[in-house]
RNA sequence: GUCCCCAUCGUCUAGCCCGGCCUAGGACACCGCCCUUUCACGGCGAUAACAGGGGUUCGAAUCCCCUUGGGGACGCCA
């Protein structure tokens, strides 16, 4: 049984790359119709905020895909205690009472050498041990990796292959801080297990933890979970992604807001870091769930061509438009729907109306967002004329024709595209002028923009009482 | 410093594991042309890459070694 889980901890926003571990273990789950596991790794209570939470569900959410069981790790301290005491009292780990050392001197963190260990503390004797600990003296219980003989700690990563470090080059690590709350290591280790996980898919900073992870999974004798890890996603300078650093660019939340439709975003990251390897591009969740494969998953970086002057990526934005052009347009309007409204825009006329307008439109935008700018004339009476637009109307005997126009429409009992055609060019005609001069001053009339679709599309998609009305405004 | 990982167009990538079909394919962006009495879409085309050096081989983007560059881990963060 697959069983995955993706596990945030709470202290800032969903991180591009966060969203990115997120898909690929739902795709994978989803694949192997399995489990999706989403798990709160919260056990830094000096980091973790309820606000970062939130905001974690809030770009889940907007992905949209959903999870099968969630779990909060601080709920579940005992289960990691439980463990950090059994593998205490079992002599894999043992009591450290040397305080942190906080402020290493920072040009060299490291010294010569790796740190591996207190010697004293894990030469310490049992009994003394727990007479310290009796006395209510503050320790840290830690990992005691075997290094005499040091061997070869190696698993096989199903995206990097086979990985072996020795145990000499492994630190003591901690499980259980002074504080009582378990590490990293211990609380995840602990609830894989637990949560019977099968499959670990992470970023690959986690590459070289894992050594300890399978030091801490075969003392507690659980099972062993398969290991996937995955390529970072880097900055177009070469350097780790980071919220401080290069700010709305890692944030899920600036795609949403730009208008993005979550099928692209989540195609678009897809497509960093694995690929179908058939040239395929824009893909639907669908495709992505089956096509998506660990062997896919490249082993180098991946960069997220953002600039300092704009943080989406341009693939990105093409993926969206794509999307936005060919997905069915009853599963765009209410996306449509909704912005408009969060801008204070109400579509006129009925649902079908209202879809024959985004469909006509939709061609020449890339967010969601043009519909309420570029778009804005079709669903308001409010909307600027742009200059190259008033040009038009400047052409000589243009507002003149319009306003006839405007007369013939309504005197045709008919309104469609072929019947304004008809009226037009009959009109055009009629007062010896070239029929484009009309077309292009009614599209600008229409919607204060010399760009757009077909002028006939136009009328039709402005219905007749408003194009009546704007025709005489001239 | 120690250990681990990575290296194809500006960016995302195919090809690499199982050497020859690669004068290295696709996509985005950029530029040009066509379509279009507008603008997009669409179509066509151009520019653009195997980090460097050694091997192995009849033959290497593909295998091996070194160098360089980049990333990660080395926390009582995750």
């Amino acid at each position: 049984m697959t069983r995955a889980r993706f596990a945030p901890s709470p202290t800032g926003y969903l991180h591009i790359g966060s969203a990115r571990t997120f898909i690929f273990n739902w795709l994978f789950v989803r694949k192997h119709q399995g489990t999706m596991i989403l798990r709160i790794d919260d056990t830094d209570v000096d980091r973790n905020t309820e606000a970062s939470l939130n905001s974690i569900y809030e770009g889940l959410n907007w992905l949209g895909l959903g999870w099968d069981e969630v779990y909060r790790q601080s709920e579940r301290l005992d289960l990691h205690r439980k463990l950090a005491y059994d593998l205490l009292a079992r002599g894999f780990a043992y009591r450290d009472f040397i305080p942190a050392t906080l402020d290493l001197p920072e040009d060299k963190p490291h010294g010569e050498g790796p740190w591996l260990c207190n010697p004293e503390m894990r030469a310490l004797s049992q009994a003394e041990s727990d007479a310290r600990a009796a006395a209510g003296e503050p320790f840290v219980i830690r990992f005691r990796v075997v290094r005499e003989p040091a061997y070869e700690v190696t698993f096989h990563d199903e995206v990097y292959g086979q990985q072996s470090k020795l145990t000499a080059d492994i630190e003591d690590f901690a499980l259980l801080r002074s504080s009582g709350m378990p590490t990293y290591h211990l609380a995840s280790c602990a609830d894989d297990i637990d949560l019977k996980i099968s499959h670990v898919i992470r970023g690959q900073d986690h590459l070289s933890n894992t050594f300890k992870h399978l030091l801490i999974f075969q003392a507690a004798g659980g099972p062993i979970p398969k290991f996937a890890h995955l390529p970072l996603l880097i900055a177009p300078d070469g350097s780790k992604l980071s919220k401080r650093k290069h700010g709305p660019a890692v944030s899920v939340t600036t795609y949403r807001d730009h208008g993005f439709l979550a099928a692209a975003y989540i195609n678009f990251l897809c497509l960093l870091g694995w690929s179908p390897k058939d040239n395929r591009e824009q893909m639907t969740l669908f495709e992505l769930t089956s096509a998506f494969n660990l062997d896919g998953v490249h082993r180098s970086n991946a960069v997220v061509n953002f600039s300092e002057s704009d943080p989406i990526d341009p693939k990105a934005l093409w993926l969206n438009s794509q999307h936005l052009r060919t997905m069915p347009v009853e599963t765009l309007a209410p996306l449509v729907r909704k912005s408009l409204e969060e801008r204070g825009l109400e579509p006129y006329g009925g649902e079908e109306f209202f879809l024959h307008v985004v469909d006509t439109i939709r061609t020449r935008f890339a967010t969601l967002i043009d519909f309420s700018t570029k778009g804005r004339a079709y669903f308001s009476d409010d909307f600027p004329t742009e200059k190259q637009a008033e040009e038009k109307l400047d052409a000589p005997g243009a507002r003149e024709l319009l306003r006839e126009l405007a007369s013939r429409i309504e005197g045709n009992p008919d309104y469609t595209e072929a019947s304004v055609e008809a009226d037009l060019r009959k009109l055009a005609a009629d007062s010896g002028v070239k029929a484009g001069l009309i077309i292009n001053a009614s599209r600008a009339v229409l919607t204060g923009q010399p760009v757009g679709p077909s002028a006939f599309a136009v009328f039709t998609c402005i219905g007749r009482e408003r194009v009546i009305q704007r025709l005489r405004r001239v």
